[in-house]
DNA sequence: CTCAAAAATTGACGGTGCGTCACGAAATGA
DNA sequence: TCATTTCGTGACGCACCGTCAATTTTTGAG
């Protein structure tokens, strides 16, 4: 916890071209954990959850095979650094539409589109859930994008209470929207030629008029 | 491959209700299947996936360890088999209801309820899948009842073609109608008093509205 | 620059679970 | 009754997991 401002060690050097000013110490700890999770996506991506195990990730890093529990509890543990790792590169952009928009329906359709995009975008992590179907599923939709996701419960949940729309139940309209975008960008993906504006544009549309039509049908029992 | 019919054994005996007249052995390696079945269920809802062994499976069936791989090849294996064996109790009803519906309205709602109240009808399924979730989920949707949503896609090509509704990516809006039942039974599942019929009647308005609206938008990129 | 304390790396080790296999038991049907 | 076939058994070899004491590296103060 030494909060004490660094010195610059012996100056040039040149050296990395890391340009922040770190200890040695939290240098190689910080490359350590990003070689590690490459290695991890590289692996889970190449056999699967199951068949990958820690030694398989850990050889390809060079460390031994100890250094990876300085790292990570367990295989498990890792995986999931793995999804909240790309899910915190797209949930930014979400909480961002969600701030820069006034209307409920362009919230949906930037977040959308700033969803698929990012699925399609993410090579590795494209891969990554190439591989891993089946009875168990890896959660593309992960509690981080989730969270996420969530700013549309409470977007309508908002939209509820000053009357914009009918009473309705805010959270399983939540869920679809969450559900469309798993299921969808998932075949999106495997798709010879993706493209994610037409698929966001599709979901989006869907979405809101599905909502218009819960609400016009009635499904307003709600809960709370 | 003996397709010899069997004579009846030594008759009479009444032994055990088996209805059916079958030889020992069929008998034995029919409620020894079904017993690891079990034994699995509950193994895997009491600790999760990861946690399970096959040792933990099959002590509670008395049987011996060797025997568990005369009927499953692995502890994956036995997971999608109990996953395949909910599904497969749900199938038929989806499948009925795609031969009884003459609409495609009928047909997702009929669907829908069937799912959701199998669903909740289901107490291991549901105490397994509450066990499973997290990066790696559990597929509620499995490979099989997937085959049964796939239904919807087949329904609306059929509509496409016969014009009652503009060309539209069939694909993607059934992976929405999937989405919808993964996700939505998901949370239903964990409510406190959750209602199947309910849930099953704003997934089904949303879906349609949402159909609804795709076509209105003219989402009509075919790819076929 | 020196050196002792702190931190991180290493790889060998004990332990656990997996899947196989040779053997014995049970069932089949002639 | 008996040979054949099928199934159940549990010990065995193997691979992986997570730990830990010893070692190396880094740090910062003198």
């Amino acid at each position: 916890m030494s909060e004490t401002i660094e010195k610059e060690p012996s100056a040039a050097e040149a050296g990395a071209a890391a340009a922040k000013t770190l200890g040695k110490r939290e240098r190689t700890k910080a490359s350590n954990k990003e070689a590690i999770l490459d290695a991890a996506r590289e692996v889970f991506a190449e056999v699967g959850y199951g068949a990958a195990s820690v030694r398989d990730i850990i050889r390809r890093t060079g460390l031994a095979s100890g250094t990876f529990y300085n790292y990570f509890k367990s295989k498990e543990e890792v995986f999931e650094a793995l999804m909240d790792d790309g899910a915190l590169r797209i949930r930014p952009v979400i909480r961002a539409a969600r701030l820069a928009s006034r209307t409920f329906e362009e919230f949906i359709r930037n977040a959308y589109k700033a969803y698929f995009n990012y699925v399609l975008t993410d090579e590795a992590q494209f891969r990554l859930m190439r591989r891993n179907t089946g009875a168990l599923r890896v959660r593309m939709v992960t509690p981080e994008v989730l969270a996420g996701f969530d700013e549309i419960q409470s977007f309508v949940e908002e939209d509820v209470k000053s009357g914009k729309v009918p009473p309705m139940d805010a959270e399983l309209f939540a869920a679809a929207a969450v559900g469309l975008a798993q299921e969808m960008s998932e075949r999106m993906m495997m798709r010879d030629n993706p493209n994610a504006d037409e698929a966001a544009e599709f979901a989006a549309n869907f979405l809101l008029a599905g909502l218009k039509g819960v609400i016009d049908r009635g499904n307003a029992q709600n809960n709370a």
